[in-house]
DNA sequence: TCTTTTTTTTGGAACGTTCCAAAATAAATT
DNA sequence: AATTTATTTTGGAACGTTCCAAAAAAAAGA
């Protein structure tokens, strides 16, 4: 009846067409695209040719549209500069991968405001959850509302006390605890806590484990023993220069970070000490460089993977049951002291 | 005239809900939401305070579909776990929110076909751009049919020969040979250059700039002295210890990366050898620990920002004129040498 | 005041998918 | 063979937006 049409030039191929080149409807087509059970096994093999043949790929915001769920998470780092994080960014979107979503990543630089304009524009596209690892300051009002939105969302990292999420977080306080009892072991007394600051969770963590293993020891703790600074490599640095000053028989430091332990690392040879031998030092995360630099630094291992592999279990989870109400609630990964030169 | 509807439940809000409230036709909220100039004050204002009033999000997919061209870029990594890559990507993230655009970020682990496999995926979601620091192996072809397909693509940091892309990219000629005039300079002549591999496009920069310097100030060149590697730590110690047992006397070493000096500096301390004195050293990114390790290290430096910077220009440029037909070409970044300690 | 021009507003169609209810087909049971 | 039941297939409506063409209102010119 009618003629042939002009190809339209440079046009998107669509379901329609898949329908019309296999002979089907789009309704089959669709059940086809969606891995549907019911259809047949003819019709599924004329789609899929039709589908290799033109090179078709889905438009996934028709289908969010549509209704159909979507799987994009969002991870909101709080800062991708920082080595810990990038690790973590990359276990995280393995694990994600294997539960079927797809994962994206953007960093909030360790700005609140920054953070809400993040996910407030994430928003407008269609996320499936967010998987976020608070700036300092934070509201649990906040990360309440999100919920309520019916965002669902992750924390990792840093518990916001007050919000109704599950945490993901290492065992921070059994991390310091067990640092500490090695270094009471070893015979140091004259200890120090550096670095961290007492707006992020983790600082009380494992600031409390230190306290606790000192406690334990029936070594006397005083809050003068504690050095809080930022948490790059600098801040280390004069956190040492501190707490050196303030008490020059020093033997031995506990530090919130792998981090934070480089920069006193620096800074003592900067003042003729020798870490390791003159002043023991332990971290916290292990980075790649703690195994390789000398001395080797005695460190808290967290496996990123791990963190990763429970994130992604969670979330299966909650996206399976997602009309249950949200609740606070803690996932504890364990980590485990390695123990090299520094000390 | 209508009874009062009762509030369906955990619907979401939308542009009729808006018109709706505010007394005006949807097609007036789509104006004011794309932020048209045609429309009048007083229906802005009324719709302006609709959206207050509602906490009304908007939906992309809606308008992605309907053919408003997206926002958002696709940022692929070669590796986030690199720390330099971890410097860009925030860098990228900033400058491109600059320009009006989102950016997500992902990474491919360095593998090709990790990286097939997340472009193949984003191209269901509406990306305006990818951004790609290819893996190594990327073909040419792959980015072209990339392009082909509708979707602009700036390669980064590495260039693939042959892809019809803008590429930015450090000056890494210039970058290797002030780093090697440097140490000409400082009266070294037994050199090697230390790390990187034959398969990406970096290396063969780097090694140019090498031997150019050295042909400049007539020092012969041997492919001996060439010792290649992987991108870590620990295979930048590996290529020390053979470059040192085939050359004892080897008094300055060019490195691909600091990642690969630092493991040098380390295999030099366990073999016997002070850097900075024994064997000078010199790397190439200007990591954030480069400054503060002992001895500091001389390097080139790279400005994350300036990358981030030329990257959204190119892509602002690219989004303007959308049908031009694409043609390779290169930005180069200025790079500079900071000389520390450890030449 | 009546046109003409310009500015502002508007309903309806369209984007590409999925869902629904119903139709068509096949298989199983009388 | 006739019915019931189960399996596949299907057209049409819907999702929330933007675009278009045309209507309405306002401003300018006669």
């Amino acid at each position: 009846m009618m003629s042939k049409l002009p190809e339209k030039k440079n046009k998107r191929v669509t379901v329609i067409d898949l329908a019309k080149l296999a002979g089907v409807s789009k309704s089959s087509v669709s059940l086809v695209l969606t891995g549907s059970s019911k259809v047949g096994d003819e019709t599924k093999n004329k789609v899929l040719k039709a589908i290799k043949a033109t090179g078709y790929v889905y438009n996934r915001d028709a289908a969010s549209l549509r209704g159909r769920k979507s799987n994009l998470v969002a991870i909101v780092l709080h800062d991708l500069t920082n080595p810990f994080a990038g690790q973590l960014a990359v276990a995280l979107e393995n694990y994600i991968r294997e539960i079927g979503m797809f994962s994206m990543i953007v960093s909030s630089g360790e700005s609140v405001d920054r953070q809400t304009e993040l996910v407030q524009n994430l928003k407008e596209y269609n996320i499936a959850s967010f998987i976020i690892c608070p700036a300092p300051g934070t509201e649990a009002q906040w990360i309440n509302d999100l919920v309520e939105q019916g965002f669902p969302v992750i924390t990792i990292m840093r518990k916001v006390s007050g919000a109704n999420v599950t945490t993901v977080i290492p065992d921070n306080v059994k991390g310091t605890e067990m640092a500490t009892q090695h270094m009471l072991s070893k015979g140091y007394h004259k200890l120090a806590f550096l670095g961290g600051k007492e707006d992020i969770s983790d600082y009380h963590e494992r600031l409390l484990g230190f306290k606790q293993a000192m406690s334990e020891a029936k070594v006397e703790f005083s809050p003068n023993q504690c050095f809080q600074s930022g948490t790059t490599r600098n801040s280390g640095r004069s956190a040492l220069e501190q707490a050196l000053t303030f008490n020059p028989d020093l033997d031995a430091i506990v530090c919130f970070s792998d981090v934070i332990a480089y920069g006193a690392i620096e800074q003592m040879r900067l003042m003729g000490k020798t870490p390791g031998k003159d002043i023991a030092v332990v971290g916290f995360d292990d980075l790649q460089d703690s195994c390789l630099m000398s001395p080797s630094l005695t460190t808290v291992h967290i496996e990123a993977n791990k963190i990763g592999y429970a994130v992604s279990e969670v979330l299966k989870n909650e996206l399976a049951n997602a009309c249950d109400e949200a609740k606070e609630s803690t996932v504890l990964i364990d980590i485990n002291l390695n123990i090299r030169d520094s000390s």
